[in-house]
Order: C-alpha cells, then structure tokens, then sequence
DNA sequence: TACTCACGCATTTTT
DNA sequence: TGCGTGAGTA
C-alpha cells in the first residue's frame, strides 16, 4: 500500500473515492497523470477491477503509452484498453462494425486523403473552387461529424447556399468512403458512437466490459467523444475524468471545456476534487500565469501553489525586430548555459511556425544546437504518402483516392502494380512482402536522383517505411498502425548527431511538457494573441490560455519578448507589445533592456537607439537589423 | 511524363 | 515575401 503515501491529500482523496463519478480538476504541473494512473493501479491493486474492467482515454499516443507505463511499474499489471479516443473507437468498431454496416477491412483517411476526395467531388460537381475551397469543405463536413449529425440529416438542417452545396458535397462523400471502404478520423468516433445508440446488446457489452472509464484532458473532448464516454459509463458509473479548463485550447477542433460542466447535470452526485498544488515552477510563475488567465470569465479558474520560493522575476525583452528579437533570445541562452542550464532544458515557444525561421537562423550562425518540433510529419511526406496510397490499392483498388493518386505517380506503374496483385492479396503475405512487392514493381524509387541529397532523403524515408512495415504480421495492422500513430516528440530530444538540443515549437505542441527555462517569443498584439482571434471573446480567452499554458510549461525561467517591428507576409509593420504581457504584475516583471536600447513603451514613432535619435519605424526591417547586428555603422545607417 | 511558371494564399493541427 | 498547387507546355 506504499504508492499511497507518494500522494497529497487531495490525490490521495482522489484515489480512494468511490461509489460515484468523480472529476478531478488538475491545474497544470499538478501531478494529474500520477493520480490517474495510480487511481486505476489501486482499483487493481485493491481487487476493486482487474485489469480488463479498466478503460482509460487519452487524446495522443503519447499520453496512453506513460500511462500504461506508470500502471505497469506501480501495479506490474498491464492495462490492456489504454489507449486514444480514436484507436480506442476503431477497436470497437473492427469487432462490431459490421452491425451498423461497416466492414472491418476499413483503411482510415487522414486529412490529406479527406481534402482529395472532396476536391474530386467538388471538380465533378462543378464547384467554383474559389467560392467553395476544398479545405472549408472539409472543415465543415469535420465540424457537423464531430457533433454527429449524418449527412442526411445535415441536407434536411442546412440553410442558405453555403450550407446546402456542403450539404451535396457531405452526401456524395459518405456515399464513396462506404464504396472505399475507408473511415476518416471523425468517422471512427462518430461511428462508434452510432454503434453503440444503434445496438442495446453490443452497448451492454462494454458497459459490462468497461466497469471503469478513465478520460483525461476531459477539456479538449467534443461532442462524440462526450457521447461516447458517456454512454459507456453509464451503467456503473465507474467514470473518472481529468480536466483543466484553462488548458482548452482546441476549440478550433471542436474541443469543448463546457463538457466538464455538463458532467455536473448529467450525474447528481458528482464527486469534484481539486488539485491546486503545483510540483513543476516557482510561485512567481504560477502568479504570472493566474494574472493572465483570471481575465477569463466563461470557465473555472484554478488557483495554483507551490511550496517552492519564488525563484527568480520573469524577464522581459524588448526587441526591435524579429532579428534583433532572435538575438537577445541568443544571448540570454548563452548566460543561461554558463549557469549551468543545459540546451534540452530550455523551449522557445512561439504562437505561429512561421516565426520559427528567424531563430533557426541565429541558431545556426551561433552554433547553438536545436530540434524543430512539429512541420511536416512523417507519415504526411509525399513519398510515404504515395506508398501508402500503392498498399491501399493492393488492398482495394476500389479505393479511388488512393487509385487517383497512384495514378498520378504513372500509369504505368500502377498497372505493373495490378499485374501480380491478387497473388500477394492471398492472405498470405506480411505487410513487409506485400511492401517490397510494391516498390519492385512499381520501380517507385527510380523516379528519385540519387545525386540530389533532397531525393537521397525520400529514399531513405521509404527505407524507414519498410522498416516500420516489418514490425507488423499483416497490412491491415500496419496501416492502422501508421494512421493512428504519428511519430511523436518527446521533451529534450537530441540532434542527429545526438548532441543536446535547444527545443523550438508552437505553444500548441509544447502542452503537457516542462523545461526548466521556457521564452515566448513574438509577444504581439495582433501575432500573439493572433488576429484572427480578436474580433470575437469566446476566441480571445482561447488565446489567453495558449499563453497560461505557456507560462506554466516553465519551471524556473520564464522570458517573454516582443519585437517593435516585423515582416507579416512581406509588409513590414509596427508592432505593439501583447496585452497579455500587461496582465501580468509588473511586480512579478525586470525588463532586460540596458538604458541604451531602451525602447518607450506604449511604443510612440520615436526611439533613442544609442543616442542617435533616430525614427526606427523610418528603417527597413534589414537596415534595422543590420546596424543592430553591427554590420554597419551609425553613420552608415544615417546614410541610408 | 516531366518540367515551368503564374497565381493565390498565409494560425494553431493530439488522431 | 515565399511556398505549394495546378494548369499549360516541351
């Protein structure tokens, strides 16, 4: 019973609850996936469920593989049905499909495929694809799967042009996904969903199965995935969910905080702990990040502590443009190091990939080793894309959005490919032979330069495709596998060269992480929070907890900079620093800056840059920036 | 079939 | 401004 006194109170409480559902509202570093896995390692423990009777949800692949890790070294249990929302719902439906009418070959469509078939639908529809772009298209088609309206339903709700060509468009697609046997993301919920409301038996039989449903980030759950959590706990109400409102911030997926709310109607006896006291940063962070988010008015605010001391102040950077900006981030690194920080403790987050470059190219002119997180993913590279899409062909070449874009890479090859087809489709070949087949008679790989270092780079990214494929028996599996399970980031990631690395990404890709120093860059009204979410409230607190889910990846540097000039889409503007640095206490702040490069703030036209006096926002950004990094003198730049 | 060029578009992206 | 897409051409 030892694992208990590794808990606090209220974890402790947490995991003894029982008798009705519980909500465990988890602040941020507050220990929320040791209570969740501990709470289903003392069920199991206990004799209270064994390992079967437990499902526990996640949102990423990687969040299910800690948990069933943790389970695994507290208990020496393995929890069989841990796993994602989606894979989670393709298990169900690779069993039960077939009652609602689906197949259990199904492939799954990622978004890439998803944008195709609506592209060839729209092209045969005669769409204007200025008026109806494919990908508006395919958002609407997601955002009315994702509250489970069928597309039947949607043609008799939809109102006004827009709605009734997506409404043709959604009808015509579901029509060829059941003909290609081939399920999208929102399907495989959204699917589940049906099969269990459609058969009482098959839903019995996991309420049955499922004595206890663990979700965590309950916040980020949509209407499906509410549908489908609560349907399954129903009977037992062995349900037990983890949320932070403050940390929603995927609502633009249909991620919905209100979900937490609504447990509390949905089950009267509702059992809510919190767990406020934090184990990752210092006391002024944690009251930098609740002087940001308490200006947030729709949802429940956590009021975090820590028995740590206060640490040291935030600090502040003031840059004159996104290179000045990327510099002054160099040199604070620099100091960092020296104290003793090293590269894969420190995180420069940013609100768009965009501002990556200009650091990146700071980075490589210092030295400084860096990993990008996030870009093009793997699984999304046209090559791997184009492999995938010659196996789908292999197993249905009904599939027309893979046959589309096999026929795109030749005709010729495909029809190599069909050649031997169905003798490698007997049942008996592994993915792996059924690959080789592929790239044997498609001659796929001939197509790239090998003198070109970029083809050289495909080449090897299909090598490690092949590899990948000999882990799994048959294609089915590896298919699903390649779906479902994205190459994922882990915190503190080394280079190639396994030299230690500084982490750059999003503030989207960086929730659920820590570093012990984290800089926000691009500080700026209209960046971060971005414009796009100014107009509207509900969109602006979603900025504002982007930036408490920034600040509270931080344990012990926090850096906050902001440039007074930068290049959006090759106009230069005047930025002006970010509200959300000014919800902070000024207390909490110490400005960076020497007197000599000190910038007024609010920014007016004119600035005192070394005493030169001169009206900055009458520089270009590369003049700006070049006398900034030295390359040119006062005089120079007077000149100019 | 492969390449060129003009055009449009540009927030975030767990599965 | 810089990239990806798609139509058009050799």
């Amino acid at each position: 019973m030892n694992y208990l006194d590794e808990l606090n109170e209220r974890q402790k409480e947490a995991v003894l609850h029982e008798g009705s559902p519980l909500l465990i509202l988890a602040g941020a570093g507050s220990g929320k996936t040791k209570t969740l896995t501990y709470k289903a390692a003392h069920l199991v423990h206990t004799g209270k469920a064994s390992p079967e009777q437990i499902l526990l949800v996640t949102f990423t692949n990687k969040a299910a593989q800690e948990m069933r890790n943790r389970v695994v070294k507290v208990t020496g249990q393995y929890l069989p049905s841990v796993g994602t929302f989606h894979s989670m719902s393709c298990r169900i439906l690779r069993t039960h499909g077939r009652e609602i009418g689906i197949e259990p070959e199904f492939v799954i469509y990622d978004a890439g495929d998803q944008e195709d078939l609506v592209k060839a639908i729209s092209r045969e529809m005669e769409l204007d694809p200025k008026r109806y772009k494919p990908k508006s298209l395919v958002t609407a088609i997601s955002q009315t799967k994702q509250e489970m309206v069928d597309a039947g339903t949607y043609s008799n709700l939809a109102r006004g042009q827009f709605q009734e060509i997506v409404a043709r468009v959604y009808l015509e697609y579901q029509k060829r996904m059941a003909k290609y046997k081939a399920l999208d993301f929102d399907d495989l919920l959204s699917k589940a969903v049906s099969l269990l409301q459609a058969n009482n038996e098959t839903l019995k039989y996991y309420q049955d199965k499922f004595r206890y449903v663990f979700v965590d980030e309950y916040q980020d759950t949509n209407t499906a995935q509410y549908t489908f959590t609560k349907l399954i706990a129903k009977a037992n109400r062995g349900l037990v969910v983890v949320g932070d409102a403050s940390q929603s911030i995927y609502k633009w997926r249909g991620a919905d905080y209100r979900n937490i709310l609504k447990l509390r109607q949905d089950y009267s006896d509702l059992k809510e702990i919190r767990l406020e006291r934090n184990y990752r940063s210092t006391q002024t962070i944690l009251d930098a990040a609740h002087g940001v988010i308490s200006n947030n008015r729709s949802h429940p605010i956590l009021a975090l502590w820590t028995e740590q001391n206060d640490g040291e102040k935030i600090s502040l950077i003031e840059a004159y443009t996104a290179g000045d900006e990327a510099r002054k981030v160099n040199e604070e690194i620099q100091k960092l190091k020296s104290s003793g920080v090293n590269f894969q403790e420190i995180a420069i987050l940013y609100r768009t990939n965009a501002q990556s470059r200009a650091i990146e190219e700071m980075f490589i002119r210092s030295g400084i080793p860096y990993v990008l997180v996030g870009g093009t993913k793997f699984y999304e590279r046209k090559e791997i894309k184009d492999v995938l899409a010659y196996l789908r062909v292999m197993l249905n070449p009904e599939d027309g959005v893979s046959y589309g874009r096999s026929e795109k890479n030749g005709k010729r090859r495909l029809a190599d490919l069909l050649l031997n087809r169905e003798k490698y489709m007997d049942g008996q070949h592994t993915a792996s032979e059924i690959l080789e087949y592929v790239l044997t008679s498609t001659k796929y790989l001939t197509k790239f330069d090998e003198d070109l270092d970029e083809d050289v780079a495909r080449i090897e990214n299909v090598k490690e495709l092949a590899a990948v494929a000999q882990e799994f028996e048959d294609l089915h599996s590896f298919l699903e596998n390649v779906a479902l399970v994205q190459a994922e980031y882990y915190a503190g990631e080394k280079t190639k060269d396994n030299r230690e690395a500084i982490t750059l990404m999003t503030l989207h890709a960086a929730k659920g992480l820590e570093f012990r120093a984290v800089f926000m860059v691009g500080l700026e009204e209209g960046l971060f929070p971005h414009a796009r979410s100014m107009a509207d409230n509900e969109e602006m607190e979603e900025e504002r907890r982007l930036m408490y889910v920034g600040i509270t990846r931080a344990k012990e540097r926090l850096y906050l900079s902001f440039a007074r000039q930068r290049t959006v889409w090759g106009t230069e503007g005047n930025q002006q620093r970010s509200r959300f640095i000014d919800e902070i206490d000024p207390k909490l702040i110490e400005s960076l800056n020497s007197s000599a490069t000190y910038l007024p703030h609010p920014p007016s036209d004119f600035v005192r840059t070394k005493n030169t006096g001169i009206r900055i926002d009458a520089l270009s950004e590369d003049t700006l920036d070049d006398f900034l990094s030295g390359e040119i003198s006062v005089e120079e730049l007077l000149s100019r």
